[in-house]
DNA sequence: CGTAACTTTGATTAGTATCAAAAATGGTGG
DNA sequence: CCACCATTTTTGATACTAATCAAAGTTACG
């Protein structure tokens, strides 16, 4: 297998889970133009206001999309993780509304504007985890809104085969974690530790184990539909 | 002028402020199949779970997407108005995740998914417009929360043809308004008063005229470019 | 006019934020 | 391998924004 298909591999994996694919397809995809840039963490792939040429296919790492709002305050929109297209949000805009930066350190594949097209479906997805995001920040209480990311990670993860069953390693620290609940990292912690005592899940460092999925789920009014995942990529659900 | 042109304009001049539709273009969008559906206010056009098969384009009035959380709130997740194509984010997934209801008499024209394709671009917009939501409601206050709706609104309208600068018939009440920016009514209505008091705004009955441009964008964190509307679209800002 | 929906006002409470600092962890150079 | 430093996590005490509960005005409408 050539270094390409190699690279490639996560994205058609991906694909699969929704669509099948036919040879000529996996082809296509595989044909796409493109070339490797690795990123340290914290490093910009897309500023606000730039006018996008590309979009990145993620290889390993982290990825997050973020805002600012004017009380110098950060909300993070989204996290995207290897096998996953990002920025196809931005791509065919004239400008970028947002900001995408590496969490850890991440490899991706350039694929030229040019060269799409097949992706609407994804950006669909994307855009029906944001709104479930204005649901969780909007709506749900610091137990709710900490126990849905952790069960939107986990099934996530598990799909893209990142993970077993409920147990994960958490790619945020409590900072990060509370730009994307949109509260702030000390109660973010209680929140964590809380769901510790009532034996939810259980912590070591970063990583987690969902020990009660039933009661997270119920928890944190988690209802994976909005990931338009097929039923077959996640185990967590009997 | 036939009637189906009529219905169609408001599409074609929205897709005008974006883009330089060629003749045939236009003809294509005119020659698009379509039924007009008549909406009583609160009718669902869509529901959480449905298997789309049309989307729509909106006549008159006005439609809002929601989700249900588990205490029993509801949280809206965008309002859609004349000109607007309707659930575009449903109609290619397997699954709809939101419910579309109608907020006041609304008109729409029904189209088929066999017949889109065209319309990528109006969703990345939309699920810009989610982004900013969720940074809306995860990280401001609800002054801000506030003013930013109103000031959304004004763009909109006014690239619409809708409303004239900065003077609007707002389509929702208190409570509609408190479930757009996860708050309750008592605290909008608070916040609007407040805003009126410092003359940011002046309100009767639901029209709103904005009396201060620029310090309710600032009271906002407004930034229109997440709209991506073109230049031209909006007299507001000089 | 009478009734339901909506807006406004008031009093109190609750959930998170804020501020501060101590403990734990991870990485680095000596 | 240890000592040191920066970062992250944890704990504590207090303040404040917005929620909740309740009820009086207001508006729309049949």
């Amino acid at each position: 297998m050539s270094e390409r298909e190699t690279f490639l591999m996560p994205l058609l994996n991906r694909l699969l889970l929704r669509v099948d694919l036919t040879q000529s397809d996996k082809d296509a995809v595989l044909a796409l133009p493109q070339s490797v840039r690795e990123l340290a963490p914290g490093e910009h792939l897309v500023r606000q206001g730039d006018r996008p040429s590309h979009c990145c296919l993620m290889i390993s790492g982290f990825t997050v999309r973020e805002k600012d709002v004017a009380t110098g305050a950060r909300q993070i929109l989204a996290v995207h993780m290897a096998g996953e297209m990002v920025d196809l949000q931005n791509v065919l805009l004239e400008r970028s509304d947002h900001d995408v930066r590496s969490l850890t350190q991440a490899k991706v594949v350039i694929i030229p504007r040019t060269a799409l097209e097949e992706f609407w479906l994804e950006t669909l997805v994307d855009a029906s985890v944001f709104r479930e995001w204005i649901a969780n920040v909007g709506r749900r209480d610091a137990r709710a809104r900490i126990a849905h990311l952790l069960c939107e990670f986990a099934v996530r993860l598990e799909a893209a085969g990142l993970a077993e069953t409920g147990s994960y390693e958490l790619p945020m620290s409590q900072d990060q974690l509370a730009d994307a609940v949109a509260m702030t990292p000390v109660h973010v912690n209680r929140t964590l530790m809380a769901l510790g005592k009532e034996k939810l899940i259980e912590r070591d460092r970063r990583s987690v184990r969902i020990s009660n999925w039933e009661k997270l789920a119920e928890a944190a009014d988690f209802d994976p539909g909005y990931l338009h995942l097929p039923e077959r990529s996640s185990k967590i659900f009997h």
